[in-house]
DNA sequence: ATCATTTACTTGATGTATCAATTAAAGTGC
DNA sequence: GCACTTTAATTGATACATCAAGTAAATGAT
């Protein structure tokens, strides 16, 4: 037996390699700093009763202003895409957080919008995300969040 | 008047400004990105009917090899966190893909092992994951990739 | 003018996720 | 040995997501 021969391998490495490639390292690693993030970052949510995809319809109806937008105008600009964006909408109307009412001009058309309530509620909300964001990005100097901003800018670009 | 004066503003920046602070908008990057980079890179599951969600259990089983895993030491190595660990394996259970006993030492903790037919399934899909992981990334150059990869890190490390 | 197609949403069926509460076994203190 | 806490996993209630199919209005083609 010469000291040559290695005894035994580390736990860790019997899978022989995590990640085939660089590629599949980023996607796991974006999913799972994603999910992590949201869950740092939707937390501040609950204490008003409404989920991710619920704030972030309110957040597209408010920029929308007055106006209102289209059923479908909301899933296009949502960060998560959804089929369910009628019964989410559905949702918040029931919570009195939106209104809706169908077009004159197209009748096919729904406009939503978001009501009083609605902006006091995200009023609420907007200091204690951004604080929220803040901390979820804490490790990283404010030149690295601009790299990885631009980074995925970059990624989204080529998706599709 | 002077042309110091701005006429008008562009439309779109109705809203004062999309993004309170970079962290937050890293924070819908982030999400934004993930979605998309999920979607692109999941595609190819559902030809073998299994979701995002159930080919990661998959993959933790085959890493683990013969001596299987923990229900709950699978969840903790899950890409993304559930409580819904059971009812996850239940599903793989169901279809075959993996199999299930109490343990002896300890009674508490149940024993997960991918089968034979779960690693076929998965044998199947490396090749298809890999590309589409690739495919994913195109946007990035190598040393990007690796960028991305370091600044994501980095984030998660302060997670929690 | 009529019919086919597209667009904008809605609905039904089914599956998956999430939270809180529960069971059962193991460890801990005395 | 007996109560007390912790750990591992399961279950029930309810919400949310997803897919396929459907409705109704508008648009386009002949």
């Amino acid at each position: 037996m010469t000291d040559r021969a290695p005894a035994r391998l580390p736990a860790e490495i019997r899978q022989r390699r995590r990640f085939a490639t660089k590629a599949e390292e980023a996607v796991v690693g974006l999913l799972r700093t994603a999910d992590g993030v949201q869950r740092a970052s939707e937390g501040c949510l609950g204490a008003q009763g409404i989920s991710g995809q619920q704030y972030n319809v309110l957040r597209i109806l408010r920029g929308a202003g007055s106006e209102g937008l289209p059923t479908l105008e909301i899933a296009e600009r949502l960060i998560e895409r959804t089929p369910g964006i009628t019964r989410l909408v559905d949702t918040l109307e029931r919570k009195k957080l939106v209104t809706r009412e169908r077009g004159t001009k197209d009748r096919r058309v729904v406009r939503c919008r978001i009501t009083r309530a609605g902006l006091t509620l995200l009023g609420a909300l907007d200091a204690p995300v951004v604080r929220a964001a803040g901390q979820a990005m804490r490790g990283l100097r404010p030149a690295e969040l601009l790299r990885l901003i631009a980074l995925m800018d970059r990624v989204r670009q080529t998706l599709d």
